[in-house]
DNA sequence: CACATTTGCATCGCACACGATTTAATTTTG
DNA sequence: CAAAATTAAATCGTGTGCGATGCAAATGTG
């Protein structure tokens, strides 16, 4: 008999997700911040470091972003040196994005920053293996919700 | 021998978070453009129909954000009519806010809005009790990560 | 009781997110 | 092949988040 009244806050399942979501990007930032990096700029490098070039849409579709966000963050990289822009030429639309030796020196410094934060987020409470269902459970949300073409607004 | 790169996109925790998080925002978006709220409104709607009135820092204190988001954000939601803000007489820096009528009245709208949101994250795939169990983590992790003082700059 | 400190809120600047629109290049279709 | 439709980026406007700073009211200290 859990759930009495839906509108209170404790029985919110969507926001622990939005703070922790917001706490992460907060516990990031003294790693990311000696590289001057922001956590977005962070994953752009994760998706090119993995790519090594790809195209503005090819990053917001991994990392589920849309150019309108993607444009500015990747000019504002660009402006600070990590990577270079370059018009596709079998597609002048295309905008081809690839590290510079900057970018790519980064990845030695970035390696052990996802492993000391996990460890951060471990304790007596939350073992490894508890984070491990939690990845799976948020992957299979992310297919779920990231399929759903236009949410139901029927009676709108 | 699961995690070979740890810089892998795959391999990270934080990003289904964050992505969570956002897909979540958006799916919660159909329902509350209704009432043309933004998630963050909603989520001050949300502690102030549990507590009728609260100081702007108290607000903050729940949903774990700083007077300098909230400030701006309750400023608009005062200039929709959904709360009033009225500096407190036993101490003239505090700022109480209240419920308008139209704030209060919004609550019967939002009532099914966090079950359908639930629903649809619902699945073959995803059982009530996996959720159960995501909440358990994220609310420890919630208690870890808003604990910590300043995060360990030991090498800056 | 003066004065330093703390506290509560607000402001500023910057960097996302994202819906909506624009522009230019490519592809489709008649 | 020309007009229409589609596609890739970019731009615009609005709303968060948040570090840093400012300011006024309250509190603490000698």
């Amino acid at each position: 008999m859990k759930k009495q009244d839906p509108l209170k806050l404790e029985q919110q399942i969507c926001f622990p997700i939005y703070s922790v979501s917001r706490l992460i990007t907060k516990a990031y930032k003294p790693h990311l911040e000696k590289m001057g990096l922001t956590y977005p700029q962070y994953l752009v490098l994760l998706v090119l470091w993995e790519h090594r070039e790809l195209s503005v849409n090819q990053i917001g579709e991994k990392l589920l972003l849309n150019t309108n966000t993607l444009s500015p963050l990747i000019k504002r990289m660009e402006k600070t040196g990590l990577l270079q822009r370059n018009r596709s030429e079998k597609d002048e639309r295309t905008v081809m994005v690839s590290l510079t030796e900057k970018g790519l020196s980064y990845q030695s410094e970035a390696m052990p920053v996802p492993e000391k934060l996990l460890q951060s987020l471990l304790s007596e409470e939350v073992q490894l293996g508890e984070v491990m269902l939690l990845k799976d459970t948020l992957d299979k949300w992310i297919t779920i919700l990231s399929k759903k073409p236009e949410n139901q607004s029927n009676s709108l």
